[in-house]
DNA sequence: ATTAATCGGTAACCTATGTTACAAAACATG
DNA sequence: CATGTTTTGTAACATAGGTTACCGATTAAT
């Protein structure tokens, strides 16, 4: 597949045809960039000098303190920007580590081709302004999921959110709770516990990786 | 003043003169609204419909759990877009309460009349962008600020950003303690005991809204 | 100047979550 | 199948911060 092709799969190019991509592209240079597993893309602090865009492959957005990693920030698959909120705007450095959870590839533009880019067609620049502002809105429900809840208005907001569209009111998680525990920014054996309250009180039935909503009305009265 | 003298001091017209900004306002529709002191503007999970921008006065955002707020966001003063990351993307509802903290004028324009606007002018266009990219920055920041250190690194983050300009390391809280307890997500008697501790090992020297740093490393320390 | 309202300091007590550590279970690999 | 590795469950203990309540100090209002 052309890279015209892959890009036009990304949100930066909805409702742009492929030959546009193409015209588009052509005065805009880029690099193209290959990542191995667990290769640090972009590190907190490095300052943002273009924007990247996602070939193929995963990373993810880790916050970090001094002593290791606190808070998973989102994983990204597919084809999207990396921390697109970052390039324009005043305090252009990235907030997170970026860092490959598989092979990943990728293409680097920089600031001012990408500016020129925008620029060049009304629809790029929309759907830019589009994505800025859903990045916004992740971090505003980031806030309200991080600061404003406990541990068991985590697990409720996350477990209601995932199986609303189930008929079992179950679903498998994608990944270890350690993985979890990091997402909601807190221990393991912390989110374990309330696991396990959780299903001592049959409000859900939790297996390992399986999770089952058992009452709905009461796991929701745990969400602030 | 006329509206356009007053918008032209908005970061949305940077670098746009006020004749510009009179011919763009042209074909755009707007109201204009005015709340006293404590009128809510918009209330968290109201549907954005289009662009409050500030003509005078001074508005807060707070975020609210279920009994009391939690954490306010930030005050806003002078001549500011409200809320203009949520006004594009997918999730088109405000994520906080936005509350006049004294008598405040505004405009509101409709987002297809905000958006035509925007599409008139490349500057306009920009700065919008400019303004969003900003929002979403200050938003990631507070997530650091909020769910990444406990109590004393944050009040050693504010009162070091805070005395970086000041010779005598000195400032004086412009609000009150209360206040300052919002705005860190915590209560007031905790911080109040932080601050206490701060004062007796000798790192600041707090008295009510006086506020000293005096061992500034050992101060930064507790930033994690 | 007197009173009322707000603000700051303090303390006793409670609770959620972190820390550490270990064992059982599940999974992966030769 | 046997072994090592990762994941999960669990428990004892420590700690930060929340809750409530009270009182003295400031500040504002009459």
């Amino acid at each position: 597949m052309s890279i015209c092709e892959i890009l036009s799969k990304n949100r930066l190019f909805k409702e742009v045809d492929v030959t546009t991509i193409r015209q588009l592209l052509e005065g805009i240079g880029y690099k193209k960039l290959l990542y191995e597993k667990d290769d640090i893309i972009v590190m907190d602090g490095d300052w943002v000098t273009g924007q990247y865009i996602m070939l193929s492959g995963e990373v993810r957005g880790e916050m970090n303190n001094y002593a290791g990693k606190i808070v998973k920030i989102e994983d990204i698959k597919g084809y999207q920007l990396l921390a697109p909120a970052f390039l324009f705007g005043q305090d252009n450095r990235y907030p997170v580590d970026i860092i490959a959870s598989k092979k990943t590839e990728c293409i680097f533009i920089v600031r001012s081709d990408f500016s020129r880019l925008l620029q060049m067609d009304l629809t790029v620049q929309n759907n830019f302004l589009d994505i800025v502002s859903g990045k916004a809105q992740f971090l505003s429900n980031k806030i309200k999921f991080l600061a404003l809840q406990p541990i068991k208005g985590k697990i409720a907001s996350y477990l209601l959110k995932r199986t609303r569209n189930s008929l079992l009111n179950t679903i498998d998680l994608p990944y270890s709770q350690d993985n979890l525990a990091d997402l909601f920014g807190v221990t393991r054996p912390a989110l374990t516990r309330a696991l396990r309250e959780l299903d001592q009180n049959k409000i859900i039935c939790a297996k390992g990786k399986r999770m089952c909503v058992l009452d709905k009305e009461k796991l929701k009265s745990f969400i602030q």
